[in-house]
DNA sequence: CACAGTAATGTACGCGCGTTCATTATCTCA
DNA sequence: TGAGATAATGAACGCGCGTACATTACTGTG
């Protein structure tokens, strides 16, 4: 019964209107002079037939897509938009392509495969490309180099590789790690323990140096202790971010915890694993032990007690790498040259919460 | 001094291969028989170049874009991803879109502009879409038939629209609030409020029928209560889905604490909010009063009590609506009239945890 | 009124691909 | 060996639009 809309094309506007296709064309475009009777004519015939442009058409007559592509990583088993960082860089992204008038176009890494990213330009379904949860692997650095080499414009967010000069917004992490620990230590912590992340992310070892330096600034570690092997067994602890590794970790901690006063972790989804988990062996967050997680998620404000937290701007870092990234679309060669690449830095924050009870 | 890749087509590949240009398009779509030598010799060549087809001509010309439209509703200040709810239905949907080939298109709806659904169609830019948060306005009806009068495949997730035939994948919200209010009352709680969200949303209005079912099943209330109006004004409270606003019932419940016993709250960041306004006044959850959530998030498992509340398959809905939204491109009229019409409602599960106390 | 100069519009082409139809190579069976 | 069938390939077109270039309609000036 049903009949899917006739497609309406330039053409019969041009007719109904009694204009050339080049002058509808140029209409909605806006471009050159013309009568004011003759657009208003144009626009009422479209009007009339309902015509609206062909996106496709138009995308492929501009060669240019209007699509701004995401590259998401795989993380099995969790359902990655739940994990606030990405929610918010996405937010982020999200409020920025719809002010420059483009769309956002979703990638899922696969599984197994070698991420290709040359293939997702190559396609040309995008005119400039952000990517999240990029890993420091060999294979990775290559596909990103292959990519720089086309001079695709293309950004990493919350990642950083060490000696390429690829477009990045990143935050402090080691600032906001370092600020985290400080923290513990001028309340009067002494034995404080680092719960990391996979190490496969820049912001991994971020985390761990900051904690590091803060960690041999007080004198409690040496002056050259560098490497997690550097640290006493029973102050580093490894989970991949999650609730359930963070309780994990729990097992692994509890044992030691008459050595432990103190707890970094690395994001505040393990951090309040590691709370659940120490629980259940009697040990009250806040009280027997201090916490101070990473993100500050909403999370942090309703866990109890309240959890201190080091808040880093996730939603900005969208919107920027969006914004700049859009910002190279088509430019650079006339100029003479590869436009501005860019390294964002932002500011992290310690967000001081009931996790930590005052020693003195 | 960086080039931008010079883009390959099919002509040079067709050139260098020595095979006419349907011949390369023929290899790369496996469509008719051919020679495997030439196949071989036509890869061949198309690898020496790096050729890869280009997506946007190939969806003019296939007259089909690939990509599954998204409608994400505008909420003020929220950052939308990070809502538990749609960040499970966007993986659902990721997921499906992924399995099916097709790539997510995200489209945000406007501040204040009425949502034109049908431009997103008429643009061609997606063969499908998946609407997220519709509201159950005139003008959001209007829209909606127009969609269907155009014949676009579409579906609305957790979202009904009653005397309405769209496509909808919806979740049995009415008799999820039903087993939670049960479960309250079987534990011996009276006199229990509840605290609904924003009217706007038809699943609001399902959480409402459902607890007054159960209120009037128990006597509660009288046999014809249907309404909030026929509620007593100290059980009936109205947020809007937000941890906020949950805190904001909380000042307002305050004073007639002393005659409730218990609280159903439409989601678990109200709850979470009402729990923690509550505290404030001194009011300790799962002790003074008991009290159900509602999307079983994450959330709800790190509450101190832990809280009681209804598992919607969210993922599921999602991926399935993905499914099935997917399947009807471009079938449909040859079969001799639009291809089955769905509106699937997948069942709730209550999740018990701590936050009701056994009264007797 | 003629002319230049500009405003307004039309003509024509190509973007890269899928696809139909025509053509040519190859095979089968008598 | 030849005729018909089938396999394999090529030639040509159009999808809907942007746009360079050509053309025509005006405007003001001397």
């Amino acid at each position: 019964m049903k009949e899917v809309a006739a497609i309406v094309t330039r053409k019969e506007v041009a007719e109904l209107a009694g204009v050339s296709e080049a002058t509808v064309s140029r209409v909605f475009n806006d471009v050159g002079p013309m009568k004011e009777q003759t657009r208003l004519r144009v626009l009422q015939a479209a009007k009339t037939l309902n015509y609206h442009p062909n996106a496709i058409a138009q995308s492929f007559a501009r060669r240019r897509s209007g699509n701004l592509g995401v590259v998401l990583p795989y993380v099995p088993k969790v359902h990655i938009f739940s994990t606030y960082y990405f929610s918010e860089v996405l937010s982020g992204i999200g409020e920025q392509v719809k002010a420059s008038g483009y769309d956002m176009l979703l990638k899922f890494r696969a599984p197994g495969e070698e991420s290709d990213y040359s293939s997702i330009f190559r396609s040309q379904k995008v005119d400039a490309c952000v990517i999240l949860g990029a890993t420091d692997t060999p294979s990775e650095r290559a596909e990103l180099k292959k990519l720089e080499d086309g001079g695709f414009p293309f950004c990493l967010i919350n990642q950083h590789m060490s000696g390429e000069w690829f477009n990045e917004v990143d935050a402090d992490h080691e600032g906001g790690s370092y600020r985290a620990v400080r923290h513990l230590l001028d309340l009067g912590y002494r034995d404080i323990a680092f719960l990391s992340g996979s190490p496969e992310f820049s912001n991994s070892g971020d985390r761990l140096r900051g904690y590091m330096q803060a960690m041999r600034e007080a004198g409690l570690l040496p002056a050259d202790a560098k490497a997690p092997g550097d640290l006493p067994a029973h102050l580093y602890y490894e989970g991949n971010y999650s609730r359930t590794s963070g309780m994990k970790a729990a097992a692994a901690m509890h044992p030691h915890l008459n050595r432990i006063d103190a707890v970094f972790a690395s994001n505040d989804r393990m951090a309040i694993g590691l709370m659940q988990g120490l629980r259940e062996y009697g040990h009250v967050p806040g009280q027997d032990y201090a916490i101070v997680g990473y993100d500050d998620s909403e999370a942090a404000r309703v866990t109890v007690p309240p959890l201190t937290s080091v808040a880093v701007p996730f939603y900005e870092m969208g919107r920027l790498a969006a914004e700049r990234v859009l910002g190279r679309v088509g430019g650079g060669n006339e100029t003479g040259g590869a436009s501005e690449s860019f390294r964002l830095k932002l500011d992290t924050k310690l967000v001081v919460r009931q996790s930590c009870r005052i020693l003195r």
